[in-house]
RNA sequence: GGGAGAUUAGCUCAGCUGGUUCAGAGCACCUGCCUUACAAGCAGGGGGUCACAGGUUCGAACCCUGUAUCUCCCA
């Protein structure tokens, strides 16, 4: 069979992965087995493929692949999340495009325009995880809006409001003047902005003085009821129960007092607008101001303001400063930086607004969340974020989460005219109760509340609702099969960004509903940025495309490139680079196969001993790597346990076992090979190819299947993780390290002496022993004519050191004596100089007195070697005169 | 303004209980090789005042204090 030279990814993808769905390899139901769980973050169901979801979606796979190998009963269940607001701006600017405003159409028309547009372009992401070999249980696939789903978010809304969790009013809230919504706190961006600073003067009633205020937002003048000072500031003391004119609106508002004020600020006096700043809005309700709401929810100027009505807010800041310098009342203008927020999902400025929406308490439900982690109940990884998040815990404000959309799960709120509210889940239950409150109820005039909930009061409930919608309604005591089997999950793989978004919530939401921890380990992933440092965006267009990457490296040369350079928690300076060198690996692996493939096995002869030996290091080698390659995946480091993963592969299979062991040719022709050592070439490359799997599911399994033909079933995606032999020979592992140690020594005086690799060359030993085990691998491997030993010195032959053994190689011509006379000597001074600072540590005792015994015979095994070798050098000197 | 973390080779990072002259890996780099698995390769090599300044210790990249710079979170 002839094998191509080198690996083709693009079929071996497409083949695998229909096969692996086609054999339902990634299916899961509860079983007797352990299961292991994870949910996908659900990315958003307008999303497209980005840097951050592969190297997310990645280490998924990487974990789920690998606890099904290791016999769990894997289970990762994907799916979509609705993202009420980034969705409805995607929709609504859509039907913009059409000439349609969503102004014009019915809640249901454009519920309906919306739902089209999720069924024809929504999920197109989950159809691109397969290409990255996600193996998802697509059976499992759930959307937050799938009808179960978003009755269990009703039903959680009901249930805490009944509890008197949730509750309604009016706040201050982050206001989104271009989606029309109120956001989280979470959802705000703060920015570093330029910024003018105005000093505007405002007239003493009864008086031609004025006081100056500094403000970065003059377009809320006609909103402010009062001048706040310090009550310290000495400046204003004067000015004690006078009353200012507000300008443009000439409204004379109170001058007040209060310790809040900085006084080292602008001018130490504040413009107070409560209708427009949340320390304002908290000076007017300590102050009883009047709260005049001077912008409309687009962001323009409103009637209640009484000047500029209608324009926007930012030309109206321009156009009052103009005004107010026109009119003499602009003292100066300063440029400051400041911060700015915007909103994660329009990027429009946000802006403070009073608004009635709806909270939820945060203070008894989330103690039990702070507790889980602390307590390690749920593991954060990095633990470095442990601290972020007991800070944020400790902190938390009431969680708004009512959202002014149509896209999402409708409050479940009704209202009579008479102001009466209930909540119920259906309109029939609604009048019920409204009855009660108001017997004399015009059913025609009950309405619900036109307003969603915040997607994250939907995606808390996830790794609940994808195994149990009814868990809410019947509780954990008679939770499904599904729920009591996969639930609490064993890791969650996210972005530290919606720690608090998302990982505390659901936290809060297991822990409500099941009394139960969601998941056990969280695995916090980094930023992907670009190889300068700078996050990933469409505007700065220095994202590339995750599929084009596939195209080009291959699904493995991808997953490989991206896990090798990112520790948990830790951002990702990607660079494509990595993908080469991850395709370059997939390619070493498929060629280390085609030399195997192209053995031709003879049963008559024996095996070589250079191959029994190689055989048995290696067979020790392995199970020491895979012990550490373990280690680190208990440890979640994934770049590790991937680096040393490549390098058993590359280093030790290939450079070392493969080319002990590899036939040699004569008279151009390949040698067979003993089947003995064919054998054991084989098993090691399936186990290799297990432990690889993980990281490059599709080369795996096609060399798998091309070692030799197999059941239908006989996959390696479901093969078992190779286990580790008992007694591993670790005094023969360090013997082979000597070995390498020497090989090395004569590939570096060919180089140096300019020999051919094709010409052979004898080493002596200078030793009491006659042979030792890896010998003839030695002889293999440096291409020697003979290993031999002696107790005497070799006259005129090359002569070496590896650790405190000396080595002759007879060079009959080849020896520079003043050259070698300059190596060695530099060589003694080393030796000289590091058993100098070894006998002073030695001398002093203090030393001795308080180190550990341990570390005090490490020191005399130096001195002593050190000692031994700088004879030996010595002695060479001698010889060369 | 408050909090958390970081700073080790050109780059990305290890260094997990303080103990091999002040250190490791991968990539990149340099030199030599198209050697019948692989040039997407092979062999060999160079490269670091562990941010800076003090301190603790027999001994510090590691512990402590301060300084600088950067990142993130919160206000």
């Amino acid at each position: 069979m002839e094998i191509e030279k080198t690996y083709n990814p693009a079929k071996a993808e497409q083949t695998w992965y229909q096969y692996w769905l086609d054999k339902k390899f990634f299916k899961s139901v509860p079983d007797k087995r352990t299961p292991y769980t994870i949910v996908i973050p659900p990315p958003n169901v307008t999303g497209v493929l980005h840097m951050g979801h592969m190297l997310n979606n990645t280490i998924q796979d990487v974990l789920i692949r690998r606890a099904r190998m290791l016999g769990y009963n894997a289970c990762w269940v994907p799916g979509t999340d609705h993202a009420s607001i980034a969705t409805e701006a995607k929709v609504v600017a859509l039907l913009k495009e059409k000439g349609i405003n969503k102004t014009d159409l019915s809640r249901e028309d454009f519920l309906k325009h919306a739902w089209d547009w999720k069924e024809k372009y929504g999920g197109i992401i989950l159809e691109q995880l397969k290409k990255l070999g996600a193996s998802c249980d697509w059976d499992r696939t759930r959307f937050t809006m799938d009808e179960p789903l978003s009755d269990a978010v009703i039903d959680v809304f009901i249930d805490l409001y009944n509890k008197g969790q949730i509750y309604r009013g009016v706040r201050m809230v982050n206001w989104d003047p271009q989606g029309l919504t109120a956001v989280s706190d979470e959802e705000v961006i703060h920015k570093e902005a330029n910024s003018k600073l105005v000093y505007v003067k405002y007239q003493i009633e009864g008086s031609n003085d004025f006081i100056t205020i500094a403000t970065t937002r003059p377009e809320t003048i006609m909103g402010d009821t009062a001048v706040c000072v310090n009550p310290t500031d000495e400046r204003y003391a004067h000015l004690k129960g006078k009353k200012v004119i507000v300008p443009i609106v000439n409204r004379v508002v109170p001058l007040i007092f209060d310790e809040y004020v900085d006084a080292t600020f602008g001018t130490g006096a504040l413009k107070v607008t409560p209708a427009h700043d949340i320390n304002d809005f908290n000076l007017g309700q300590k102050h009883q101001l009047q709260t005049i709401d001077a912008l409309n929810p687009n962001g323009t100027i409103s009637q209640a303001a009484g000047a500029y009505v209608g324009m926007d807010r930012f030309a109206c800041r321009k156009q009052i400063i103009t005004d107010l310098t026109e009119q003499g009342l602009v003292e100066k203008v300063e440029e400051i930086k400041n911060k700015v927020g915007y909103s994660e999902r329009t990027n429009a400025v946000i802006e403070p607004r009073l608004s009635m929406q709806w909270f939820l308490k945060m203070d008894t439900v989330s103690k039990p969340a702070l507790e889980a982690v602390l307590n390690n109940d749920v593991k954060l990884i990095p633990e470095k974020f442990i601290n972020t998040y007991k800070h944020w815990m400790e902190n938390v404000h009431d969680w708004c989460i009512s959202r002014q959309l149509w896209w999402g799960q409708r409050i479940p709120a009704w209202y009579d005219a008479q102001g009466n509210t209930v909540v119920a889940k259906t309109k029939e239950e609604a009048i019920a109760k409204l009855k009660e409150k108001n017997s004399a109820l015009n059913i025609a005039e009950v309405k619900q509340d036109d307003d969603v909930l915040d997607t994250w009061f939907s995606s808390w409930l996830w790794p609940l609702t994808v195994f149990d919608p009814n868990i809410v309604k019947r509780g954990w005591d008679k939770a499904n099969e599904d729920l009591k089997y996969y639930y609490p999950t064993n890791d969650l793989v996210t972005a530290p960004e919606i720690l608090f978004f998302w990982v505390a919530r659901m936290i809060i939401a297991g822990k409500e509903y099941t009394g139960q921890k969601p998941f056990t380990n969280v695995y916090l992933t980094g930023i992907v940025r670009d190889k300068l440092g700078r996050k990933m965006s469409k505007s700065l267009g220095n994202s590339p495309d995750p599929l084009d990457l596939i195209a080009k490296y291959g699904a493995d040369g991808v997953r490989v490139g991206m896990l090798l350079c990112s520790p948990a928690g830790n951002d990702l300076m990607f660079d494509e680079n990595y993908c080469e060198q991850g395709r370059n690996f997939a390619n070493k692996v498929w060629n280390a196969f085609r030399l195997i493939k192209g053995f031709t096995v003879d049963a008559t002869i024996e095996t070589p001993q250079s191959s029994k030996a190689a055989i048995s290091w290696f067979e020790n080698r392995l199970s020491e790597q895979l012990e550490i390659i373990n280690e680190h995946y208990s440890k979640y480091r994934m770049s590790d346990a991937l680096m040393t993963t490549y390098k058993l592969v590359w280093d030790d299979f290939c450079a070392w076992y493969l080319e002990a062991i590899k036939p040699e040719f004569i008279d151009g022709k390949a040698q067979p090979i003993d089947k003995t050592t064919y054998e054991a070439t084989i098993q090691f490359l399936e186990a290799l190819l297990k432990i690889m799997h993980p990281w490059m599911p599709f080369i795996t399994e096609e060399i798998w299947h091309l070692i030799t033909d197999r059941a239908e079933k006989d996959c390696i995606i479901v093969a078992n993780w190779p286990s580790i032999k008992t007694n591993i020979d670790r005094k023969q592992l360090a013997e082979f390290e000597v070995s390498k140690e020497l090989v090395t020594m004569v590939r570096n005086i060919r180089a140096q002496k300019q020999l051919s690799p094709k010409e052979q060359l004898e080493i002596i030993e200078k030793s009491d022993a006659t042979h030792s085990y890896f010998d003839n691998t030695i002889i293999k491997l440096a291409n020697l004519s003979a290993y031999s030993y002696t107790k005497d010195k070799v006259e005129g032959a090359f002569a070496f050191q590896i650790r405190t053994t000396e080595f002759f190689i007879p060079l009959a011509n080849n020896i520079n004596k003043d050259e070698e006379i300059a190596r060695l000597t530099k060589e003694l001074e080393y030796n000289k100089g590091f058993l100098q600072s070894v006998q002073k540590k030695l001398a002093n005792e203090k030393f001795v007195a308080n180190a550990k015994p341990e570390v005090i015979a490490i020191e005399r095994k130096k001195e002593s070697d050190a000692l031994s070798k700088i004879k030996t050098i010595e002695e060479q000197l001698a010889v060369l005169g």
